[in-house]
RNA sequence: UGAGUCGGGCAGAUGUUCGCACGCUUGCGUGAGGAAAGUCCGGGCUGCACAGAGCAAAGGUGCCGGAUAACGUCCGGUGGAGGCGACUCUAAGGAUAGUGCAACAGAAAUAAACCGCCCGUUUUUAACGGGUAAGGGUGGAAAGGUAAGGUAAGAGCUUACCGCGCCUUUGGUAACAAAGGCGGCUCUGUAAACCCCACCUGCAGCAAGGUCAUUGGGACAUAUGGGCUGCUCGUCCGUUCCAUAAAUCGACCGCUAAAGCCCCUCGGCAACGACGGGCUCAGACAGAUGAACGUCAAAUACAGAACCCGGCUUAUAACCCGGCUCAAUUA
RNA sequence: GGCGACAUAGCCAAGUGGCUAAGGCGUGGGACUGCAACUCCCUGAUCCCCGGUUCGAGUCCGGGUGUCGCCU
C-alpha cells in the first residue's frame, strides 16, 4: 500500500455513511466522501448475513487483494467505505475485481 | 459374490512472481483446525484486602475394579435389553426408611368378586345365602408360571421343573457367579416425583486482574462499618463524598515453553505409565494465510485461533486401509 | 471472547406428568339490524427441532436451532 491506510473507527465509518455519497451494484454498495489529505482511507464492511466466518474472511481478502491491485490508478483524498451484499459470497476474484472497479468508475475515482 | 458389523488414516502437495502479520540476526524464520464450533463437564491461572475452617442451603455424580492433575471422560469386567451372529445399547444404588402420584377403562389399582364355576334353600328357570379364583372382559400393570395330582368347584392345597426370597459353602480384589439347603409366595409400577444413602463442589471469570498519569477540601469512625448467597468462627483495614488534572478513539503487562510434540525400548489384556533421545511449533487488537500462472487423473466437504490445556457433543465431500460375522457358490 | 434468559394459534399469553391444550385481541362465517356499529354463536395449534425416562411428555432429562439481553 503506497498511500492508503485503512479506516478502523466506527465513528469515521458513521461520518462517511452520513455525509458521503453512495453507489452500489449487484454485489457491492460504495460510501465515498473527501477528506481533504493526500491519502485514501479504506475500510471494508461485511455482515453477518453475508456467511459465517470464513466466508467473510474469503470475501475481505479478495476484496483488499482487488484494491491493492488498481491502487497507483485511484484518485487521491477520499475515505471509502465498502459493504458487501449476500449475493457476493462464493463469487471468484475475477467478478469480485470487476465489480469493485465498476463502482469505483462510477465515483470517477478511476484515473 | 452378496449382506452386515466394528474400527483406522487423510483433511491436498509442490514451483515461480506480487502481497499480509509477528519476531529478530534486516533478509531470513514462522504463520489456523480435526473439529479452531457448541460452551456441556474437568483443571491451570487471576481476583474476591495474606491465607482459611465448619454447618446449612443449592447443585452434581451414582454396578465393580483400574487409568488420570482432574472429570459427568477413558480402559477392563459384572448384570440387564436387542440381534441367527459379528456386535450394539445401558443415569444400572435404595420402592422392606417415609411421603406423593397412577387419568380413562374396569367388579376391583393395594385390595376382591361383575360375568362365570360349584353347593344349599326357596321355588321355577329365576331369587337368596355360602364357597371359589381355573376361564371371560378392562388396563401399561390384576397378586408367581407350566404340567400332574387333588376337589362339590377350585386354590402352593400337594409334588416336579422354572422363577422369587433367605442361609451356607466355593471361586473372584469386587460387582457377581456356581452348587447345596430351607421357605412356601407374602410384597404392582414410578426415585430423568419429593426423598434416603455414599461421594464431590466457596464464588466469579483474561471484557479476570495488574502497572503508568494532578492536587485540594469535607463527612463518618476505633470497631461502628465494610470485604461476592445464609449462619457460626477466624482474619484483614480505613470507608465515603465533592471539586480539579488526565483519559473517555488511552498505553503497556497478562500473551504463550506447555499436565507440549515426535521417536525407540520396557511394564501393563487395555486406558496408561517409566527410562532415554530429539524438536521449539500463530499471538492479532476492527483483528494477519490472499491473487495470478503451472504440475500431480481431480482438488470440491465441514469450516477460521483471541488466556491455555484434558475430554464430551455437534457439522463434515472425496479417497484409501484393516479385523470380524452371516448366507450362497466353487475348490 | 465470556455470562445469562426465552421459544405455546396471525398477535399477547395461561398451563400440578393424564379428558378434545385455558383466556383476550384479530381473521373468516352466521345471528341480530332497513344498513352498520355494539353484542351473541361457531371457527383455528408441527406446544421451535431430534432423541430418551415413563403406561402416558407442552411439562422431566440430554443434544441441536433460532431470538434477545448483560459484561469493555
Amino acid at each position: 500500500m503506497i498511500f492508503t491506510q485503512s479506516l478502523k473507527k466506527n465513528h469515521k465509518f458513521r461520518y462517511v455513511y452520513n455525509r458521503g455519497r453512495s453507489i452500489a451494484n449487484r454485489n457491492l454498495v460504495m460510501y465515498v466522501y473527501r477528506n481533504g489529505k493526500d491519502i485514501n482511507r479504506i475500510g471494508y464492511s461485511v455482515s453477518k448475513k453475508v456467511g459465517n466466518s470464513v466466508v467473510r474472511s474469503r470475501v475481505t481478502r479478495l476484496l483488499r487483494e482487488s484494491y491493492r491491485l488498481t491502487e497507483e490508478k485511484v484518485s487521491r483524498g477520499y475515505d471509502i467505505v465498502v459493504i458487501a451484499r449476500a449475493s457476493i459470497c462464493g463469487l471468484p476474484f475475477a467478478e469480485v475485481d470487476k465489480s469493485l472497479k465498476h463502482l469505483l468508475r462510477k465515483q470517477n475515482l478511476l484515473k
